[in-house]
RNA sequence: GGGUCUGUGGCUUAGCCAGGAUAGAGCGCCGGGCUUCUAACCCGGAUGUCGGGGGUUCGAAUCCCUCCAGGCCCGCCA
């Protein structure tokens, strides 16, 4: 209704200006849409804005088109209003299982996701990778696109030779009941300081490199038993935090099959390509200094050669190809953006995210510097189960247990994908075992509290007459909820949607506080409960598409 | 040094790309509200040179220039 609305009244504000854009947007507090489009034509036409707002105003308001939507100008402005015709619309849209879907779209997508080198758990920096990519994957099947969510998984890269040499030469049994990667983050540390002492070793990491680049049996197996007992504990996190992929990608596989040798040979048909002891590609002319390194001296293939050969691959599977890489590949993802175009390949879209530190500095998995995932999970769960307990000691262990899983799930993914990606952030305890107002388990609660309410209610006949500025604002926000899944696939932008329920949930617990549902009688109880009832089904569209449980009881 | 992102009340943050209606929130602080649909809640109050300076514009947190501060990148690592 809202984006059907909203086309409307853009074309109608085209034909009566003659302007091409006429700068319609959401009015706030003020109107439901709202033009300024007054301001421009002021300047054309040497006339005070007032005036010209107020003559579109007048013209617009004897349209018979406009309907239900009440227009009037309010100083320069434009603004909209919609009517209760259309509020009543907008919440019968708002009950239907599954509002804010979209019609199945043809164009087919891969996301890339976390990608986290199987050198160790997720840290509290991987899995803002993580959540921005779930909850974008979320919302863009949600938008109607065929979707495959991928893990590219670095299973040749020098850390993982590192795991290996480690496996190999330390004599390392892994703990009682330790998880796999926690495991292979001992290894991996252990072996780092055994290259610190005896910087020879290097060499023999080389040569596994180099063994592994040609196929050598023995080796790859070693590397693969290795990578796979490790993502066995990745995906343990990843299932805990509500994400799945529907493909772990092998990066050796592109070596294997061929692909790294054929874009090699690419390249170097470039003109921009350079063989010296090295193959590189010089992005001079695009303003990139720096040297585009894609064969070593000893012949081998570096990461960027892979990612080239996996992008070719993408690009040529999906319509489109999005990315979410962490900021220290900016360079590096501008310079396969362009080395594809090149090729004549298509580029990636990236999503790019700022670091997530710690208040002691940056994290490194190498130094045993991090905190993982599991680690948080684990204390904000323990928490959760605290908080759940002083609150419903009526609740059977179990059941407090399960829920304050769910909680601690929607705490830390809400807390990382509130965030805009571009903001760089310092990890802290304090605000991670925060449940308050601007967290996800404040908008469970507004959830579980619809969903008590309904439960209390039992069967009504629906009905659609609001009246007070509590409920009319509710109508207006619900009507809202398509164009933000919409504009969240257009601008890559999640936390768009975070801001979304959070707004919804507020409103609602506004009128829960000044508009009693069951206590109030015939239609207008049965619009209250209506309503009641589009604000339950939306909260629970929101967090699901954010990767949360809707809890109906907490 | 070059590139890039960020700088908004004590703290965290939205708004910035597509400039317009009194810069929204949360935490913390002060005060009020559970015999009333779950108080993980609600209401009121104090707190802001939107990093500094210049410019463009009728209008700048938003665009441009410049300076300052911080993160990240600048490997034959990934």
């Amino acid at each position: 209704m809202y984006q059907e609305k909203y086309h409307q009244i853009e074309r109608m504000l085209r034909a009566c200006t003659g302007e091409e854009d006429v700068l319609l947007t959401t009015g706030g507090d003020h109107a439901d849409l709202a033009s300024t489009i007054a301001f421009r034509l002021a300047k054309k036409e040497k006339r005070p804005p007032q005036k010209i707002a107020a003559d579109i105003a007048e013209k617009l308001a004897g349209n018979p088109d406009l309907g239900d939507i009440q227009v009037e100008s309010a100083g320069p402005y434009v603004n909209f209003h919609f009517g209760p015709t259309l509020l009543a619309e907008a919440v019968r849209e708002a009950v239907e299982p599954g509002y804010g879907s979209f019609p199945r779209r043809s164009s087919r997508v891969v996301l890339e996701h976390t990608s986290a080198n199987p050198n160790g758990p997720l840290h509290v920096g991987h899995i803002r990778n993580t959540v921005i990519g779930d909850s974008l994957a979320r919302a863009f099947r949600k938008a109607g696109y065929p979707l495959e969510v991928q893990y590219y998984l670095n299973d040749m890269g020098r850390q993982i030779a590192i795991v290996s040499w480690g496996f190999d030469h330390l004599e390392i049994p892994r703990r009682e009941g330790e998880k796999e990667d926690h495991y292979v983050a001992r290894v991996y540390i252990a072996a780092n300081r055994e290259i610190e002492k005896n910087p020879e070793i290097t060499q023999e990491i080389d040569l596994l490199m180099q063994k592994v680049e040609r196929g050598d049996p023995d080796t790859v197996k070693k590397f693969r038993k290795a990578v796979s007992l490790c993502l066995e504990g990745i995906r343990a996190t990843l299932a805990a935090l509500n994400v799945s992929h529907d493909r772990f990608v092998w990066e050796s596989d592109f070596v294997r099959i061929g692909d790294v040798d054929r874009v090699i040979e690419r390249v170097r048909r470039l003109p921009q390509a350079v063989e010296d002891e090295t193959l590189w590609v010089d992005l001079s002319e695009f303003g990139f200094e720096k040297r585009y390194i894609l064969r070593r001296s000893d012949g081998t293939s570096v990461y960027s050669t892979r990612d080239l050969a996996y992008h070719t691959w993408k690009g040529r599977n999906y319509d489109r190809m999005i990315d979410v890489l962490g900021a220290d590949h900016k360079l590096i993802g501008a310079q396969l953006q362009v080395t594809l175009k090149l090729l004549g390949e298509k580029p990636p879209e990236i999503v790019f995210f700022e670091f997530v530190s710690l208040p002691e500095g940056s994290m490194s998995t190498r130094a045993g510097k991090f905190v993982s995932a599991d680690e948080l999970i684990e204390e904000v769960a323990g928490k959760a189960f605290e908080e759940v307990t002083t609150r419903r000691p009526d609740l059977p262990e179990e059941e407090r247990c399960s829920i304050a899983r769910s909680v601690a799930i929607a705490a830390i993914r809400y807390d990382i994908v509130k965030v805009s990606p571009e903001k760089s952030t310092v990890f802290d305890w304090k605000e991670a075992l925060d449940f308050e107002r601007q967290s996800g388990p404040y908008i469970q609660y507004a959830h579980a509290r619809a969903c008590s309410i309904l439960e209390k209610a039992g069967e009504f006949e629906p009905a659609y007459h609001y009246e007070t500025g509590h409920e009319i604002a509710l109508a207006r926000h619900l009507a809202r909820f398509p164009a933000v899944i919409e504009q969240v696939v257009v601008e890559l932008r999640p936390h768009l949607l975070a801001a979304y329920a959070r707004d919804l949930a507020d409103l609602f617990n506004a009128f829960y506080h000044y508009d009693p549902v069951l206590k109030s009688e015939g239609e207008i109880r049965n619009s209250r409960l209506t309503l009641v009832d589009a604000v339950r089904n939306t909260l629970k569209e929101s967090l699901e598409t954010l990767g949360i449980d809707a809890l109906r009881s907490m």
